[in-house]
DNA sequence: ACATTTTTGGAAAGCGCTTTCAAAAGTAGC
DNA sequence: GCTACTTTTGAAAGCGCTTTCCAAAAATGT
């Protein structure tokens, strides 16, 4: 056992941390002060005269003391951690906004929990439970699973941000970055580029996200006056592998496109591979845009034209909104617009 | 401000705590027991009689009550949380260790904080106090930049498991999954099928870890008695475009060679799309070979003869190590050797 | 000089749980 | 039924910090 316990003493006993670790009290008793002097410096919750100042700073540097952040926690029944809930820690994708998240979040003093749900709302639900015992003060959820009922049931516990889903409750912020937008822009340049017979890999069904790209794929042809065509789309799951059985399924079923428009770029990935192994060249035979921007997706061959959405970015505002949320302001919304990054692998069907 | 409080009153007072949440003293009284014996219950600390076993179990369900981790902390002197130190969230090789170590701390009750060193040495020692002053209970680093001296102090704080490195400590476990022979293994592979002239783009030249790429490759070149010429080594950084670069560095200087082997995937990827760049094929003009296997790789074209070592499995041991060191055990290692994943962007240098 | 207001700073309670200590309640043994 | 143990249980101290409360000290006014 690390702690030391003392016999029911005399009040004056010297305090007996665990191994070298050195409180509070050690540091007032140095500075020949009071605890509460010395925390009252420690917060500046109120002015103490500036030779007692000094004498504490002098004591917390001797000492190299570092106040307890779990006794602090105790006193002030604020835990300064965040629960951040990601579908799966390990995607290329969202790395970049955890890191984000993680910078914003360590600026401001709290700690964060990461947690993958697996895209299962069971795990998911699991990972809330979770953060709930562990007291975090909010959680932020990055394309959560559950449903809507159950998010705004959350919020009356903690607050919550939410990425690529939108509901309505107080103290939570949704950063629907809708896709529609973004899945049009791509949509509409290969239209652009003459292309009428444009296939598209969809992500999975179920997911909002998912569905906005297909709408902003369907409203690029409608306003561009190109019949839709149910043959054209092909069920993906936002995975190379998904991409490729996708791709494979369009050719096999003798589907006709000169260009096809991915609903993330790893779908991408995998259907340009399938139609590598079908002898058919990327930007020549057939033109190919993606969604996302992976930080690969410029050194792959030929270079990945895609939506970029600065991933960087929204976790950088999911950090703030957070922040904002927990000091009890409403945060501002803020999100930047998806542009499109040209690159290789699209080509002008008039060519 | 969240918290009541009782004024200085008679001892039997009721429990004041912050809004809807229970404590172990409400439980105690809805049970009729003291506090002691709910923790008792909760912690099976000692014997209870059934009957009261039961009133507690049911009020505690009754209640809803989830005891809170912060107190729990302080009064055990345990935080339950370890902290883990990576260089970039974001990248897509450690992000599976990530989610593995996650996984298997999270199942033995412990909280992870996850912090990114940015390959800087200062920023990972910044993270390294932060976790400290969270007094978390040991450290994983993955692949850390700290000098050895550092951590070797370290562990003196806190018992560390380090992946990629390798000290002498106590309370501390190395798991330095020698690249040597991996980096041996694709080198002999390239060989093998007949390539004689074999360039090597090496990974971060400070980087131990690197460095065994590095030996891997000219031990292999050694043992078949080729002659190791530094016209054939370009330093990278395992980043894309580091690859890239590299890659054109090797053209430019018009060195000869029939095959590549880079430090790491992601190298292999810039260097091929450098190679595309000057119209030159793979494998059919020159024969690449990575390391790590990242998820894409077997994806992109043509996709990529690597060195496969389960980065899930390295997470999973790290976590159990930890977990033993935690305990007070002595980890046994178990590191499953590297293999060749064999795939197109290799061919035999006699065709 | 004294009364009065404003600053300072210490004692002590409290955050919610664990753990020690000693008293209470069982169990045997005679 | 009573003494001698062994269990079970509650009271209370403590983890390290914050914060309230109040008294002492300093500053101000007349």
């Amino acid at each position: 056992m690390a702690t030391g316990r003392k016999s029911t003493g005399s009040k004056a006993a010297i305090p007996v941390a665990s191994a070298g670790v050195v409180t509070l009290e050690m540091v007032a008793e140095e500075a020949g002060v009071s605890p509460s002097t010395v925390s009252r410096i420690l917060n500046g919750t109120a002015k103490v005269r500036e030779s007692k100042v000094r004498a504490v700073r002098a004591a917390i540097s001797k000492l190299q003391f570092q106040p307890n952040p779990v006794a602090r926690s105790l006193a002030r029944g604020r835990s300064m951690s965040v629960g951040v809930i990601i579908q799966t820690i390990d995607s290329p994708f969202y790395g970049e906004a955890l890191a984000a998240i993680e910078k914003g979040l360590f600026r401001a003093g709290y700690s964060v929990l990461f947690l993958s749900g697996h895209w299962r709302e069971d795990d998911e639900r699991r990972c809330v439970e979770h953060l709930l015992a562990r007291r975090v003060e909010g959680i932020i959820l990055v394309t959560s699973c559950l449903p809507d009922a159950e998010l705004v049931r959350l919020t009356r516990q903690v607050p919550i941000v939410l990425t690529g889903r939108s509901i309505e409750a107080e103290r939570s912020y949704s950063m629907d970055a809708d896709s529609t937008p973004g899945a049009r822009l791509a949509t509409e340049y290969l239209i652009g580029q003459g292309h009428r017979k444009i296939a598209f890999i969809a992500g999975p069904a179920n997911h909002p996200d998912s569905q906005q790209r297909f709408n902003g794929y369907k409203a690029a042809l409608a306003h561009a006056k190109i019949p839709y065509s149910a043959k054209l789309v092909v069920p993906g799951d936002y995975s190379d592998a998904g991409g490729h059985t996708a791709m494979n399924r369009l050719l096999d079923a003798k589907a006709e496109f000169t260009a096809v428009f991915a609903a993330n770029d790893q779908s991408a990935y995998g259907a340009m591979l399938a139609l590598h192994r079908r002898g058919l060249r990327v930007p020549q035979d057939v033109s190919i845009v993606g969604f996302d921007d992976l930080p690969t997706s410029s050194f792959i061959i030929p270079p990945l034209t895609t939506v970029h959405r600065s991933i960087h970015e929204l976790g950088e505002a999911a950090a703030e909104a957070m922040i904002d949320l927990l000091a009890g302001r409403v945060p501002a919304s803020k999100l930047s617009s998806a542009t499109l990054a040209i690159r290789e692998s699209t080509r002008s069907a008039r060519l």
